[in-house]
RNA sequence: GGCCCGUUAGUCUAGUUGGCCUAGGACGCCGCCCUCUCAAGGCGGAGACCACGGGUUCGAAUCCCGUACGGGCUACCA
């Protein structure tokens, strides 16, 4: 057999992390089975679905480094692999679940619905939405709008085996007909999905455990519609914010994108990713994509919901930012610096910041974190309140620095190092108190990367004259 | 209300067939060291009666039952 995962979004903007990581689990799964990836966009619901949303998505897995065998832009032997482009293909199986008995049509209103349920609900059964030969006939020949529903037969128990939750049992008596066909004639995810995946061949269907509930009923119409091999399920735990309360936007960002524009790189986002809900074994945290990918299996996947933690992931990613090597750190750090307004993307800018590299790299959780550190390069910043304060009675000091600095026969880390200190023992200063000011003279700030280096980047002439200005 | 799922330290987890678990690793936290700021790094430490209550067993985090708590679904969203 040949292993047939997918992935399937519903294109409304940036993806959210929890569909990161499912897709990442299903794409591990088929790269490590040999298999091929299927990216199918689930825009059935047409109307609120813009061409952006959908880029947005595309270029989520892209930054990922997540691909896909078969999809948009890649096409494939099933295609079309947008939903909204295979209406006829859905419609098509409608009628034959209709044609079979294994559906009917309802042209009950809203208010009509809502009032069944509630009669249902204190009946304690479930409601009924099917109507009489004559009603049906009436409500036809009056032009009705009507959706199509699947009919739950009431005795049915629905078992299947899950590769991570083990097997699951589910009554299904008081669950209503569901709706397939929407009453302007499009799909609904429970019918477009079924008949995607099995049209599709896919083998393993990989997603998130809130769509485990939606299993025997898609397990119903597949039955029905006579596809007789199911395909094997796998449900993942949820991720979940602090507390294990939903991962909502009203817990913080949620979208792959804001981890992307804080600096977040993805390699860090998949290892991290990956630990949520899954383990390589007792102690590895670190590992590259492809340790995951010959390693995963869904045994190892656990069952309960995962809590999505910063601090952990700032580790993950410190540790990515430590292996980039100089180059390609500044390289990554350009577009953040050019978001705060400095020129970082010239030939010159370029070089400060492979200058400064070497000392950020230790000192980064997020790539975010960079500019400030490294505005001196580019901008002589007015003090910030607390270097204004470090400055204060500093003149004679500052200049007797500059004049040093000036004296000094060669522009070194070492020689500034030397003349500093030995400065600073002549007036009988500790380092922090001979070194902060120059600091804020220079930098504008009192945290900056380490200062010999940096007034050695900074260069011999800018540096004087920050002195002497600052004096 | 109904159907289903889950429950190891603040967090992610190891714990595959019960004994090597006096529960392992990591993040975070605390302390010390290093130190020109901020970090990083080194060393050490606290923190879990394995949700709770019953069983089964010579022996259970691991098996069974119940309870509590949490979550998902119960849409003409996916």
């Amino acid at each position: 057999m040949i292993v047939r995962t997918r992935i399937e979004p519903a294109p409304s903007g940036s993806i959210h992390v929890g569909n990161a990581r499912t897709a990442l689990f299903s794409w591990a799964f088929a790269r490590g089975h040999a298999g091929s990836f299927v990216l199918r966009i689930a825009d059935t619901d047409a109307k609120r679905v813009t061409e952006e949303s959908f880029q947005a998505v595309l270029e989520d897995f892209r930054w990922l480094g997540i691909d896909w065998d078969e999809g948009p832009e890649v096409g494939g032997p099933h295609g079309p692999y947008r939903q909204s482009e295979r209406f006829d293909i859905y419609r098509e199986y409608a009628d034959k679940l209709l044609a079979g008995g294994f559906a009917y049509r309802c042209y009950m209103t809203d208010e009509e619905i809502d009032a069944e349920r509630k009669r249902a609900d204190a009946e304690k059964r479930r409601p009924n939405f099917r109507h009489t030969e004559a009603e049906e006939t009436a409500h036809a020949s009056e032009g009705r709008p009507h959706t199509v529903r699947f009919i739950i037969p009431e005795e049915a128990t629905v078992t299947f085996h899950d590769e991570v939750l083990g097997d699951i049992s589910t009554e299904m008596g008081r669950t209503p007909d569901v709706v397939i066909l929407r009453s302007d004639g499009t799909p609904t995810y429970m019918l477009a999905v079924t008949v995607d995946d099995a049209l599709m061949d896919i083998t393993h269907i990989i997603r998130g455990n809130d769509l485990m509930a939606s299993t025997p009923r898609q397990l119903l119409i597949r039955e029905a519609l006579g596809f007789t091999e199911a395909p094997v399920f796998a449900h993942l735990p949820l991720i979940v914010a602090e507390g294990g309360k939903p991962l909502s936007k009203r817990w913080g960002d949620v979208s792959v994108r804001s981890y992307r524009d804080r600096g977040y790189l993805p390699e860090a986002m998949i290892n991290y990713l990956a630990l949520l809900g899954w383990s390589l074994d007792d102690k590895t945290n670190i590992f590259t994509v492809e340790e995951l990918i010959d390693s995963f299996s869904l045994v190892r996947v656990g069952k309960n919901p995962a809590a999505f933690d910063i601090p952990k992931l700032d580790w993950v990613n410190m540790h990515y930012i430590k292996s980039l090597d100089p180059d390609e750190l500044a390289a990554r750090l350009v577009p953040f610096c050019e978001r705060e307004g400095m020129d970082a993307g010239t030939d010159e800018g370029l070089g400060k910041l492979r200058a400064v590299t070497p000392l950020l790299v230790e000192r980064l959780k997020r790539l975010d974190e960079a500019p400030p550190m490294v505005r001196f390069l580019f901008d002589r910043n007015e003090p910030d309140e607390k270097a204004a304060k470090a400055l204060e009675g500093q003149s004679e000091y500052l200049n007797e620095v500059a004049s040093r600095l000036e004296a000094l026969s060669e522009w070194t880390t070492t020689a500034i190092d030397a003349a500093l200190r030995a400065l600073a023992d002549e007036r009988e200063l500790k380092p922090k108190k001979a070194f902060q000011p120059i600091r804020a003279a220079v930098t504008g700030t009192l945290v900056s990367p380490p200062l010999f280096e940096s007034l050695e980047i900074l260069g011999r002439d800018e540096t004087v004259a920050r002195l002497r200005s600052a004096a």
